[in-house]
DNA sequence: AAATTAATGTTAGCAGTGTAAACATGATAG
DNA sequence: CTATCATGTTTACACTGCTAACATTAATTT
């Protein structure tokens, strides 16, 4: 005998999109099917979503949420290169290990952040985080800063895009020809790879 | 007085299908929609895509094939930096001017390019044209000319992805903060930016 | 040239989708 | 206690990808 109001369906419905989004992609879920995981009845979910992109904006706010703790490094004091080299690859782990989601954060499902507020608030600490480490390495400018920084920002996202194509592909590529061979070495050396580019962008 | 065989269908489609996807986004695109435009049945297509994805690796491949060209430079004696800053500004501009497509061709819309032997082989060779450039510009091993092209690729690959989001949010942003901000001002300096990373890697 | 086959089109239909409108229920504020 | 409002349901519409069965024409074989 369950009750007429769910009670926490909206944090259930997030909840729930998350994981689907992971699992299927973005674009297999659908707003009927997950009412129905919850029990619910088709049209529920726009008592708290006006509409589906409404809940791809919650679903890519939690991924930002997770984004940021996934990059969190503990270094109140002392920032070093090694740290930087650290987020790096905690960064590109998590775009490679929640591709699904990494897609809907970053790609064109959500059209326009500033329609959602929390949306935008959750990318921008993201970033916010990534360059108060920037900020601790060296006592730079603020200019010097914010370069570095989308410097490498742009630098994990793009392999993130690339090396991804290298995990769908898999071994099942010709040794040594194009761009899925040559990814696929940087993979194995990831940390190699993210200290020569930083070593490249810091000494400068 | 139409005949029943249209003639030249597959490639109206394809046709078809780049634009619609440019102005509306990929998921927008319905096969149904796309018959209509064409004149034709809404099984139509059918025969000519298995699937809705296997349209999609077609307007994808059309895509890289736009982007080979778009980063194609004339230099074949010497290549030097600037025409790598042309290379990358072109891609650049391309990824911004195409977001729809772009997204299309680095999202997850189609899963495995190696089940469209055409995209493969069109993605390939965009990278391989990059590959060729910096092959040009000194003698460095194949590792090391592996190694500063991928840099360069996801370097810019990577800000076609943040700098999306910048034209996204427009000028409404606050001054000085955040990746936005941040964002546009490189922006705005394109090339001096791709020209300060470059020169940091080539100089190694 | 006639007959057969393969390619390419059409019609009808299924199961699923986003979303709007009208209505039902129950928690909460006056 | 009553009125309101948030949250749920039912019903309905127009749309989607895709399949199966059938029609027409082009290509190939005899």
């Amino acid at each position: 005998m369950k009750s007429y109001h769910h009670g926490n369906l909206k944090q259930e419905l997030i909840d729930c999109a998350c994981k689907l989004c992971e699992r299927d992609g973005y674009t297999k879920l659908s707003i009927r099917s997950l009412a129905k995981e919850s029990g619910v009845s088709q049209t529920a979910p726009y008592r708290h979503f006006e509409t589906k992109e409404t809940l791809y904006a919650s679903v890519a706010t939690e991924g930002f949420k997770k984004l940021s703790i996934a990059c969190h490094i503990d270094a109140d004091k002392k920032i070093t290169k090694k740290h930087l080299v650290e987020i790096g690859c905690n960064y590109i782990e998590f775009g490679l290990k929640n591709a699904n989601t990494y897609d809907l954060m970053f790609g064109t499902a959500v059209g326009n952040f500033a329609e959602y507020p929390e949306l935008l608030e959750s990318a921008n600490s993201t970033y916010e985080n990534m360059r108060l480490s920037f900020s601790k390495l060296a006592s730079d400018s603020d200019e010097v800063i914010a370069f570095k920084c989308i410097t490498l920002w742009s630098m994990v996202h793009g392999l993130v895009g690339i090396l991804r194509k290298v995990q769908v592909v898999g071994d099942d590529f010709e040794e040594g020809v194009g761009p899925i061979s040559t990814a696929s070495v940087i993979a194995t050396n990831l940390e190699d790879h993210l200290d020569k580019v930083l070593t490249g962008l810091i000494q400068k």
